[in-house]
DNA sequence: TTGAAAGCGCTAACAT
DNA sequence: ATGTTAGCGCTTTCAA
């Protein structure tokens, strides 16, 4: 057992409250017995406990990062972001894993109030759930749905637009037949690129398919599963716009594996501008946003939460690269600052 | 102010102990008394205070992950590694950054037992704090230093040999002027990985440089500058190692920026295999090794908690691409593997 | 400036 | 099967 606050009066030979505030540099103790009760606590190698202070404080000065996938190429920006504001508030930042269902940690954590307050990026975490949860002592950001409530506050994207940008984008090209790679169909992000996409085809005079025919996860396999099927049926459109950028990159692995080639054949555009689009061949063409600034920003509304709820949208931007046939090829200057990007040189990563 | 254990007690009708038996799947609870708890718990929008479970069972059945950059391109795979064994135990895993010095999440929560034991993998927390907190109740693994005391266990690689490895490879390749791209001299795999390159000039009879002339931190930007300086000095090698990828990355990009080829005029290899190794141009030679398993190895050793330490070496392995002028170019099939294992297809990733 | 004591919300031993 | 109660280790009010 290790010692408390108790073994640590009784060998100072103080009171147990003389000590707490002893260590809490607490103005009203002298210089004299904050020494001694610093060298006793030394002696015992005292380490407070954090539960109960927690307890007694009912706070914890910890933020909860809850992300579905900690490894993810999509997140460490994200992640720098509510970092440096977190630490600046000088707060502590947990990042979690929503894996897992009702048993995940992150589960967990909102539910036993672990942290004082949360960021939420991933549909594991349910509406019902974060609604229920939020409240003044425990804010909450989420960063991949419009949910209203109180204390939830949203930070997103301009989906649509950007969507819409990608597909004129390629329609200005030439194409004409244009396929929506689809993620799944519950999630929000997917579905306002997808009325983005729609909107392109429409004020280009262009027919609007009456379904999607290709979907999948958002993630890379279920962008390639979903081309292999669209070549196994011989409906080849000329480009493909994907929800998100580990999709179009699994729907360039296809192709390619059936000597279909991008762009020349079929050009190919994703969203999100994640680290290795730049780098894969050919360098994909995608809608660009700052995941940085989405961090910092979604940190500074937890910590400035008020009752009513706040939606801050960020702009997207159009990268145009090889996967479109716009660029004849990589340059070296484009190269070196890929590399720098993902390998983040110096402090704020730029997008 | 949320319900605690105590108002749900009252709106049922029972004891506090029952409501706290109930809730926690006691059998000596009846059916109907059970029932009768839940709604009122669920009435009240109850959520059990973790703080105060953690402050009476003694423990938070968490365990913490602490490293330097959360978003590092390193560091993913560790991630999921530990993440996989410590949620098949039942356990929660947060993930924070040691960056902060003695503020930083890190510190305060290895100081305040916040966790049941800590995986720590980066220099800021200090050989004396893992020394000092690590107990029988509170088990630390490290992975990137050999520390010895009780409840202290390792993880590492075989740096020594793969360095020996990496450099053997350049040699054989008829490269004879080889420089050492080193890290930070205090770290620990960067003496190793010294050690090693010396042993291979030696055992091949090529003299050593009686001192390293190229330094940097762990990082691209440190790499990149180190050989910035050489250039500037006009003293080229013919080839180099270089500590670890980032820096081995840093170090082309400053050659290309001078016009230097690589590796025609200056051959590179790298250590670690960081995920965009084999997508940079040339592809990065260097030397790999299981990040996953590392991971969850280290996790096993946590819950396995032993006073006696333990240490755990994992193998390393030279990987042959580009930039030591061996393969003629990235086959297309290699590329699909390449961004299938950044994307991480499927569940466990290959090395 | 210091000490005594109440209690944060829960668990679990013990009593019924 | 359910209730009573004693703490877990700390902070903080109040008294001295």
């Amino acid at each position: 057992m290790s010692a408390t606050i108790k073994d640590v009066a009784k060998l100072a030979g103080v009171a147990v409250s003389t000590v707490s505030y002893a260590l809490n540099n607490s103005t009203k103790i002298s210089e004299e017995t904050k020494r001694k009760v610093l060298r006793a606590a030394e002696e015992l190698c005292f380490r407070p406990s954090g539960a109960a202070r927690n307890l007694k404080k009912r706070k914890s000065e910890t933020i909860g990062l809850f992300l579905n996938d900690l490894g993810g190429p999509f997140y460490s920006q994200v992640i720098e972001g509510v970092q440096e504001v977190v630490a600046s508030n000088g707060y502590n930042l947990i990042v979690c894993s929503t894996y897992g269902g009702e048993n995940s940690s992150a589960h967990r954590f909102l539910r036993e109030q672990f942290v004082d307050g949360a960021i939420i990026m991933g549909t594991a975490i349910s509406d019902s759930l974060i609604l229920q949860v939020a409240s003044e002592s425990f804010p909450i950001v989420v960063l991949d749905r419009a949910l209203r409530g109180d204390y939830v506050h949203n930070v997103l994207i301009t989906n649509e637009q950007g969507a819409y940008d990608a597909v004129s984008h390629l329609i200005k090209l030439g194409r004409s037949k244009i396929e929506f790679l689809s993620g799944p169909t519950v999630a929000f992000d997917n579905s306002l690129r997808f009325d983005g996409y729609k909107r392109a085809l429409m004020e280009h005079n262009l027919p609007i398919p009456n379904k999607i025919s290709m979907f999948g996860r958002f993630v890379e396999a279920g962008g390639y599963q979903a081309v292999k099927l669209m070549i196994a049926s011989k409906q080849l459109p000329d480009a493909i716009f994907a929800a998100n950028d580990e999709m179009a990159i699994g729907a360039i692995r296809a192709l390619h594996e059936s000597g279909i080639r991008v762009p020349e054949d079929v050009a190919i555009v994703g969203f999100d501008n994640i680290n290795i689009s730049p780098i894969i061949r050919p360098a994909l063409t995608t809608i660009s946003h700052s995941k940085y600034e989405m961090g910092a920003i979604a940190t500074q509304l937890v910590f400035n939460a008020r009752k009513h709820e706040n939606e801050i949208i960020l702009p997207t931007q159009l990268v145009v690269r090889q996967s479109c046939g716009y660029k004849d090829g990589l340059q070296e200057t484009d190269y070196d600052a890929i590399v720098a990007s993902i390998l983040h040189v110096g402090g704020r990563k730029q997008n």
